[in-house]
DNA sequence: CGTGCTTTTGAAAATCATCAAGTATAGTGG
DNA sequence: CCACTATACTTGATGATTTTCAAAAGCACG
């Protein structure tokens, strides 16, 4: 694993309110130590809702303006440095999180090590839905990521006030359920080949500054393998020949132009 | 594919306000002919959820009893015959689902043929939530089958009054989230060995008239290995195994005792 | 310009799939 | 009732995709 330095006295940077020592808790990086960046956190922990870049998608669009004190009084934004670990596998489950920036990896793990990621969470992501009382899965952040906190308890009676709440958390679980069969298809009957086109394909949807046909890939060759069912080793390969079969070019490790896009449209269908 | 015989010719037994044509169409086959049989088939069109084996499990517990006629003037009881698929992939969504009795493969399906089960559905089980306008997956009966039918559109009203069926709902989906995670660890990172032992620890907590260790497998090897991703010889490889090492015994295709139950759950958790 | 990490590439090994055939079981028809 | 057929299940031999092991190349960072 890779460890981090400084990053790791990073805590969390809170806002919201019913956080008595918010102030003291900012970043320590450079980033953070500037007055900008200070004014910039605390004109947030005002209004962390209303300037929230998932403020239209997600469950908070259910909350209409006038309501929206009551959702950022609940909300506490943190930063989380890439590498850090927010959610791990089994413990207690006592908040909702909201990826607002950033990629984070959902993933479950064996004894021996043997990773599964179940799911990459960006922007708008919801997560935590269990039932249960602890958490089903670890979450992780891929790069440096923002997600707001949501106590669990205090979250459940607004949702009891505002039922359109509700209705948006079942929208979202839905596709999520929806998402997870196409990833058991392709787990189970899927060539490499045919895994890599796949989740080549569905990173185009990804909000990205790449221009047209170009695709980034944040996170590393091992979390692509892990989240595919195969080795850093076949990701590397496949990518390779895909290259060599002109379905792809490689501008860098983590941006990737999909150069014939109907090929790789049957190959992740498997019609090839 | 199997061929079905005369139950090819059976249509579907409906009861329910609102379906005129209910009493033509009850089935041919002969547990169905009996005098006996069409009175209890009446009985159930007069309160058929009150008396429904799945009326304390899934979504229907939500409503009270006294609200039960709502749903069931929107229940329409259907009789699917093994084999019969009654949903398809790719339909225009119309319906909700509800198994109350028996039990259906869920599956998706690639070009070539290439088949992922992705669960099976038994008493209690709710299908349809997907939110897009079409059925994200097939749903084919395993062994003779009764499901309940609901319109999407009037459940969708049904759930606008009752707040109660919307967070049972959510509870569903979320539990199917947190199952599919765990398909997906097993799919992607799970040896031969380690998805069998999983498979039948699951088994073991579905209802069944077996004696303590036995657990019933009513759907083919095929269906196994489709949900397993596996073939069917690595299937029938692989439990022939467990058995010459001891940790089942086969009293017949269908039915299995766990034998070394300890041992079993070690493999399915990924320590040996 | 090392150092450490990620990515890529190569060769050998292994698990699981495929192909093929035999056994068992259930429903069918004489 | 018993052969007959169809289907499901099992077992064996072979093969291929993917993993594992090993090492080189590329990059970021101090």
């Amino acid at each position: 694993m890779k460890i981090w330095g400084y990053r790791d006295f990073v805590a969390l940077r809170c806002y919201g309110a019913g956080v008595s020592n918010a102030d003291q808790k900012y970043t320590r990086g450079p980033e953070m130590t500037t007055l900008r960046a200070r004014q910039q956190s605390v004109l947030r922990g005002a209004e962390p809702c209303a300037s929230c870049g998932a403020r239209y998608s997600s469950v908070c669009a259910a909350i209409e303006e006038k309501d929206l004190d009551r959702l950022a009084a609940l909300a506490v934004s943190m930063s989380v440095p890439a590498g850090r670990t927010f959610i791990t596998e089994g413990d207690p489950a006592e908040h909702f999180f909201n990826v607002t920036n950033g990629t984070a990896k959902l993933f479950k793990l064996l004894p021996d090590g043997r990773r599964q990621i179940t799911g990459f969470a960006t922007m708008g992501t919801f997560l935590g839905l269990a039932v249960s009382s602890n958490y089903a899965f670890s979450a992780e952040a891929v790069d440096d990521t923002q997600v707001c906190r949501f106590s669990r308890i205090r979250l459940r009676h607004l949702i009891d006030d505002f039922p359109a709440m509700e209705r948006r958390l079942l929208d979202v679980a839905s596709n999520e359920l929806v998402a997870a069969q196409e990833q058991m298809l392709l787990l189970g009957r899927k060539t490499a080949r045919e895994r890599v086109a796949s989740f080549l394909l569905a990173r185009e949807s990804c909000v990205s500054p790449l221009p047209e046909g170009h695709i980034q890939l944040p996170m590393a060759r091992t979390d692509i393998a892990d989240y595919l069912g195969l080795t850093v080793e076949t990701i590397s390969r496949t990518l390779t020949r895909l290259r060599a079969d002109r379905l792809i070019d490689m501008v860098s490790p983590t941006e990737i132009v999909l150069r014939n896009h109907a090929a790789l449209e049957e190959l992740a269908a498997g019609m090839s």
